[in-house]
DNA sequence: TATCAAGGCTACTGAGCATTAGCCTTCCAG
DNA sequence: CTGGAAGGCTAATGCTCAGTAGCCTTGATA
C-alpha cells in the first residue's frame, strides 16, 4: 500500500488560489463541459480576468489533467482502505463497491468530469488516465474472478458483472445530489447489497 | 400507443446524402464530441466540404437535435412494444429492460450522444429532449412501483431500483461493441434477470 | 435547345478562444 | 526606503469556427 500512501501523503499543495481555480474550473467543466468552459468564466469565478489564471496554470490542460490524476488517485486509495484486512472474498467485494459508490457521490464531479472528459485531454494524457482507470476496473473484476473461483460467486460473465458494477457507480456520479432525498449511505448500503446479488453470492 | 406509431410511422424521409450527413455526425459527435466536431469533419466524411453541408442541412445544432430526438422516439417505440399485451409484472419489467439494453446495444451511438450532449443543446432544444427522456424514466419506475404496490417486487427505494436500471443502459453504450466477446443476446438477457434481482422479484 | 433547380465550390465574415507580452501596483525582506 | 517578486491588469496575437455570399456545373424538363 506504499504507492497509495504516496498518493494520500505526498499529493502536491496548492497555494489557496490555486485550490480555488481548480475546484472553480471543476465544476465548470462538470457543468458546461471542458471544451465549452472560457478561461474568463474560470478567472471571474474566482474573482479575476482569464489571462490571470496563468499566474497560477500552466494551461487549461493541465487543470483538467490534475483534476482527473488526483481522482484517480483518491479513488484507488479508498479502494485500498475499503479491502484491506477483509478476508471474506463477499465481504470485500461488498466494501469496495460501497467505497467505489461512495466515492462517486462524494467526488461526484471529480468522477463525472472524469468519465465525461477524457476525450478532451490530448493523446499523452489521455493515455495515462486510462491506463489508471483500467487498473482500477482490472482491481474490480479480479474480486469477482476470486469469488468465481471459490465458487462463492456465481455469474453469467465475469467481464458483464464487473462492467456492471463499475457502471452503477458512474449513474450514481450523474444523479446524485446532496440535498436531493436518497442519503448517501442510503445509496451506498443499497448498491453494496445490489452488488452481491448481483455476482449471486451464496450467504 | 398511437404517438409512438406516429413516430414509427411518420418519421420524416431524409434524402440519402442528408441520411449520410447525419450519420457521419453521429459517429464524429460520439467520437470526438459535439463541440469538438468541426463542419469540415462531417463534411470530409461524405466527402463535401463544410460550407456545403448546408444545403442540406439548416445548422449543426438542429443535426444534434435530430439525432436526440429521433433516439428518443425509437426508444419510446421499443418500449411500447415490449410491454404491449405482457399482463404479468415481472415479465413486463423484465422485457421492458431487455428492450431498454437492446436499444442501447442496437443505437449504442445515438444513447451515447444522447447521454452525454444534452449540454451542447441551447436552453429551448434541451427542455423538450429531457422532458422526453423524463417521460421515458417515468414509464420505467411506474412499472416497479406497479410491482411493489402489488407485493411482487421488494426494494428500499423505488427512485433507487430505476436509477440503477436506466444507468445499467447507458453503461452498456459506454463500452459495447458489435465485434467484441460479448453477444447482444447474452448481455440482454443477463441484464434482464439482473433487473428481476435487483427488485426482489418473487418466483 | 433553353431554363432552372440542385448541389457543389471558394472566399469571406464575424466572432470567440487560449495564450503571451508587457505594464503596474502592492508588499515584504534587507 | 528600496528592490524585487507576486499577482493583478489590458492589449494584442494567432488561430479556429459556424455560417453566408455568390459563383459554377450538371442534368432533367419543357
Amino acid at each position: 500500500m506504499s504507492g497509495s500512501d504516496r498518493a494520500v501523503l505526498a499529493r502536491p499543495q496548492l497555494s489557496p488560489r490555486g485550490r480555488a481555480i481548480r475546484d472553480a474550473a471543476l465544476k465548470l467543466f462538470a457543468e458546461r463541459g471542458y471544451e465549452a468552459t472560457t478561461t474568463t468564466e474560470i478567472g471571474a469565478a474566482v474573482g479575476i480576468r482569464g489571462p490571470s489564471l496563468y499566474k497560477h496554470v500552466s494551461s487549461k490542460q493541465d487543470l483538467l489533467l490534475a483534476i482527473m490524476l488526483d481522482a484517480m488517485d483518491v479513488l484507488h486509495d479508498v479502494h485500498a482502505l475499503a479491502v484491506a484486512g477483509v478476508d471474506d472474498v463477499a465481504d470485500r467485494l461488498r466494501r469496495a463497491v460501497e467505497a467505489h459508490v461512495r466515492f462517486h457521490t462524494r467526488h461526484r464531479l471529480e468522477a463525472f468530469v472524469g468519465n465525461r472528459e477524457i476525450r478532451s485531454l490530448d493523446e499523452a494524457n489521455r493515455a495515462v488516465v486510462v491506463a489508471r482507470r483500467s487498473s482500477y476496473e482490472r482491481l474490480i473484476r479480479a474480486l469477482i474472478e476470486e469469488g468465481v473461483a471459490a465458487s462463492r460467486f456465481h455469474v453469467a460473465s465475469v467481464k458483464l458483472a464487473s462492467y456492471a458494477l463499475l457502471d452503477l457507480g458512474m449513474g450514481v456520479a450523474a444523479w446524485y445530489r446532496e440535498d436531493g432525498d436518497l442519503s448517501e449511505d442510503e445509496i451506498v448500503y443499497t448498491y453494496g447489497r445490489f452488488a452481491l446479488t448481483l455476482v449471486g453470492a451464496a450467504g
